[in-house]
DNA sequence: AAGCGCTTAGAATAAATGTTCCCACCGCTG
DNA sequence: CAGCGGTGGGAACATTTATTCTAAGCGCTT
């Protein structure tokens, strides 16, 4: 017997052919349909005898409602609820790496461009979903309580850095961009204190001067707020609050979208507080 | 043997502890954790046997792993990274409407997070639709055909500047950051003649030291390209060639998302115009 | 260089899961 | 009321999948 043809591939099909055949099926399919509709959840990760026990139904009968729809089996229909998940959470990453080493050869500079433009709407995308309210309200506790704030990125971090510095000062925080300017960076961070922060910023492949600077203020008891990527960045466990993100990406060249966007929401972020705390006094 | 009781039970907690020890993890186990990372998806539907091919590892490599971090097995653990996509997926069509709605579930910092991000994507396919092709390259001709490049950006358009002079130090151009440090602005730009390129960033409201280098240079007979806000800059008239960026904005706070987008684009164009040049000698 | 501990690969094993099949049931029709 | 087609239940089966185990490998120290 060869498979049916008729199976739906894509989830929103799926949704439609149960509901359309709601009708025409036998009690318990139809029992089946209404919970399968109801719970995608449970279809796309459960096993068939938990299903079949939610449901009050045989397992046997998850099988027949499977075939009756056309698939091979449940397995076969359950890889479709699956493609739900992941179709609504992607994984931005992957996504974001598909569309540029696996794409064809970039041409001319628009072409650039485009692709940076759509990496970078992914890796905003991604943003959302990654960055958890917590962490975000953790780091501006740690920028509105430190006495002084030292930011310190290098190389393709640098402009990050630099753009926090700037924007901090801006709202009356007392901001010390660690440039290493004259080789002074070793005596520029003895001076922070357990009361300041240090905010580390750093991406892959990671800047080993940043990397030692957190080590030492983590030493001495200084708060760091980290911001890097989320796999395996070696500032995060040297940082009491880590915010990551993963930013846009093109054959191999990374982007600092997401980043910078990250960076003016917590300087904006930390403007609200500060204009509150006024207001209260 | 009762079940270790540090194993973490929500997705956040289990990305935090990888992240953690990725330090003190063996080789192949720290494998693992990089692709359990960056490959969620994966790690919550496929098989071990599935996993543990696209990661590079056996099997039993990924139930060690899942041992590791204080679960009975590879299920358990499973069952976490399952517990992302169910956690995130009803949130997602409710954090939009969270988000207009304005419900409390969202803390300020996250608010303004998000309305960055929707900022921050609107700015990006806007500047899709306005950057015309016709300007990036002729933006890479004088990128390519200047025997220096000077980038000039000050206040918030200085990270915008000081990405530039990284990214174009890297790709071998000789590039000089004019941050008149010292005071040296002046004499820095005395140095710049006719077949050198300034590149100038600037937007509202406009750092009149970088409107004044640019008619310093406009007047000296030096190629200009200006990226700056398309209406009424001063930097356009003095420009040879101008990249024209609006950038998101939230409450008057501006984002320097989409910039960073099209500069990365200006230096990856670049990079592969310099590429085929070297290749075709 | 030998021995030790830790790590790893790969096959063997055990567990679970999906699937099949057969019989009983029910309602309908002749 | 007997026969029939469709339906459903549940145990048996086959397959997939997780897990264990042993021997080999590698890097260190002695």
């Amino acid at each position: 017997m060869e498979p049916d043809t008729d199976a739906p591939t894509s989830f929103t099909a799926l949704q439609a052919a149960i509901a359309q055949r709601q009708n025409s099926l036998s009690p318990r399919l139809r029992q089946i349909a209404e919970y399968a509709l109801s719970n995608p959840n449970d279809m796309a990760l459960e096993t068939v005898a938990q299903i079949a026990e939610r449901a009050g139904v045989q397992p046997s009968a998850l099988i027949r409602f499977s075939k009756t729809l056309g698939f091979d089996g449940f397995t076969e229909m359950q890889r479709v609820f699956r493609t739900r998940l992941t179709d609504n959470m992607p994984n931005y990453k992957e996504r974001i790496r598909a569309l540029t080493d696996g794409g064809p050869a970039l041409s001319d500079a628009s072409r650039v461009l485009e692709h940076f433009i759509d990496a970078g709407i992914n890796a905003l995308e991604h943003l959302r979903q990654e960055l958890t309210a917590t962490d975000l309200d953790r780091a501006l506790d740690l920028l509105e309580g430190a006495e002084h704030i030292y930011v310190m990125g290098q190389r393709r971090s640098f402009p990050v850095a630099a753009y926090l510095g700037y924007a901090l000062g801006r709202l009356g925080r007392r901001t010390v961009l660690l440039d290493g300017l004259g080789g002074m960076l070793r005596q520029q961070v003895q001076a922070i204190g357990d009361r300041d922060l240090l905010v580390a910023i750093s991406f892959k492949p990671y800047s080993e001067d940043t990397v030692e600077i957190c080590r030492l203020a983590a030493d001495n008891g200084v708060p760091v707020l980290g911001i890097t990527d989320g796999t395996l960045s070696p500032i995060m466990p040297l940082a009491g609050v880590t915010l990551a993100v993963e930013d846009a990406q093109v054959k191999g060249f990374r982007s600092l979208t997401a980043t910078m966007c990250m960076a003016v929401s917590l300087i904006v972020g930390l403007g609200q507080r500060l204009d509150k705390e006024k207001a209260s006094r």
